[in-house]
DNA sequence: AAATCTACCTAACGTTTGTTAGAATTTACG
DNA sequence: CGTAAATTCTAACAAACGTTAGGTAGATTT
């Protein structure tokens, strides 16, 4: 029965979509199972049929943002690009990643915290696997010859760190396209570290 | 009775201290008073003694940041420096505020979402009043020629947000001072925008 | 020495929490 | 239309929550 599996699914996954708006708005713990169950239209008990526990819906709301980006970095690694161009395709994505999935990667970025011991160690290695491998090419980028001789670890953190702001304040109202606000960045961001 | 108020006046602090830090590590939602107490060497109920409740630490912790630095704001703003120098000096408070009071600052930075209503919108209203201040700063910056022509707002964010990971990456250890960290930072933000 | 005050304790309260069991209902299908 | 599966309900659980009440040991004041 593959229909029902798929309506199951597209429950599954709107409590999911649910859930990050109000763990965004509320936080993970301001957030109870009977508030999300409320937005949903059901009751709380009711959710259980779809997911397993409210942990759950924080882990995959956070591992499938993770993996989005180690995947994209991933592909930027592998293009050929000057390294450069591969910052600022990665500036690009970050960008388009919190105006298209602003709820999921808020909550990805506040509330990893709550997760399971085990998957807060589990998410805690991914994030450093994404920094370790970022840093590197930035350090690959200093050696080339394309980029300034600046500590690669503040240029990273100063990156990512920088590109954060955008979840908080784009809202479609403001007028500012994602690539308007993509090059602005970029222009604010790469001058500093570009040779 | 001036030492007992003192005293008392310590304990007080000291629990927002103990709090902050474990805030930080835990969430404000995953904090309990329980886990505060244990942290203190004492029983949750006598905690109740020095303060009033557990919302009443986290509107103590988020407002003495805000004004904090909305304080700084106000003596940039009337100093006689150029707007770059402004810019900088905000810079390096911003640093500055992480490195020593790290965990006051992370807590403000991540849970002021679970304030109370009132305090909530309380808090809100000071951050965009930082906020604003700032953007006009930096317009005025623009306008006398000293910065380069750049959507203000995106520069806004973007230098008040790429400074927020300090707060995450700083440690003793890592074996640089305050002062190069700033300095590092400075030439990578400003570049962007210096004319 | 008696009285007061400080700073903590134990015990417990009423809610709220996430979650489960089992019954009721709706939906899908031959 | 009838039957079975899918989905949601009601009711309730145990645990954890922030907090209050009342008591007690020790220091300080009178």
């Amino acid at each position: 029965m593959p229909s029902l599996n798929k309506n199951k699914t597209e429950k599954h996954d709107l409590i999911l979509t649910e859930a990050a708006k109000l763990f965004r708005q509320k936080g993970f713990g301001g957030t109870g199972m009977r508030d999300l169950a409320a937005q949903l239209g059901m009751e709380a008990a009711s959710m259980y049929y779809h997911i397993g526990s409210k942990d759950e819906i924080l882990e995959k709301i956070c591992f499938q943002v993770a993996n989005n980006y180690l995947e994209h970095l991933e592909e930027i690694e592998t293009q050929d690009f000057s390294y450069i161009d591969k910052l600022k395709e990665l500036i690009r994505f970050h960008v388009r990643m919190m105006i298209v999935n602003g709820p999921e990667v808020s909550v990805t970025n506040h509330d990893w915290k709550y997760l399971t011991k085990e998957k807060l160690s589990e998410f805690k290695e991914l994030r450093k696997l994404y920094e370790v491998r970022l840093e590197t090419l930035i350090s690959a980028g200093i050696s080339a010859g394309e980029l300034a001789t600046v500590n690669p670890q503040v240029a990273l953190f100063t990156i990512l760190s920088s590109l954060r702001w955008v979840e908080y304040w784009w809202k479609p109202q403001r007028g500012i396209s994602a690539k308007e606000l993509e090059n602005n960045i970029i222009i604010l961001l790469l001058k500093g570290i570009e040779k």
